[in-house]
DNA sequence: GAATAATTGATAGTTAATATTATAATGGCC
DNA sequence: GGCCATTATAATATTAACTATCAATTATTC
């Protein structure tokens, strides 16, 4: 679908600015915060509000077009919905953010939560982590 | 332990504030804000400042006392560091809190960071459940 | 292409948390 | 137990992330 149709269909006005984030989420699994989303297009010469930055990613979310984590950095980041489920690691000295599965882990979820009698219907987790020191 | 010598043994000196706010945290399974904290001392009639509930909750972060969740409200909120690590398992349907531990999982999540080239700091698994129908 | 309703950008305001600093309390030493 | 250097405190100012306000602008409907 297009980036004009995804907006379209989510309710929203064709806008320049809905059009640029969505284009900016779309860039290879970004995981973005809104201040890196308002650099990103100032550096790019749009004139942008940052306001609207944080008002076009809440629309987003609420539409189910992106999803927002607050990992442990004190700023929320965002991403495009996934259409595949995945974890995060995340580099507490970075900021880097890096998605994982493991299917020995999702076996073993699966195992445990019947163990007690549930089936899992979501799961969250995130693995804070630093840069081994040579 | 006595909350004295848990204070003494971090390092810190005794203070009103700091047994006040060991107290609170002591009390059954509480998830508290430093907001929360401070809400409380003043409406027992403590005379204590705000940023020192913030600083004392940084001093017993790091002494290992106490440990931060950062959840989807917009604030941290502190508990008393858990004896054991666990992972949490959320129902759904009734909001009943399990806690596991799993060694195959922990162990993948070591080999998976290291395979990124990081070493695990700190993570946070939870698991959305319901019951099995029968 | 005009009407109108939504969107934008600038700015001011919030909220959670941290830094600063003058005053006050703590605990080792005698 | 009292002295006193050190540490802690409370009030205040400051910062960072985010949200609300509002006049000006822009996208869709007719």
């Amino acid at each position: 679908m297009t980036d004009d149709a995804e907006l379209k269909k989510a309710g929203l006005k064709v806008t320049l600015p809905r059009l640029r984030i969505l284009e900016l989420l779309e860039e290879d699994q970004a995981h973005l915060s809104a201040e890196d989303i308002y650099r990103k297009l100032i550096d790019a010469g749009e004139e942008v509000g940052l306001a609207t930055v944080y008002r076009v990613l809440t629309q987003f979310e609420q539409a189910g077009i992106c999803i927002r984590h607050n990992f442990e950095e004190g700023h929320a980041v965002y991403e495009l919905t996934p259409s595949d489920h995945h974890d995060h690691m995340v580099c507490l000295d970075t900021g880097d953010v890096i998605e994982f599965t493991d299917d020995v882990i999702e076996e073993r979820q699966k195992i445990l939560a019947t163990e007690h009698g549930y089936e899992i219907i979501d799961h969250s987790m995130v693995l804070y982590v630093k840069p081994i020191k040579k």
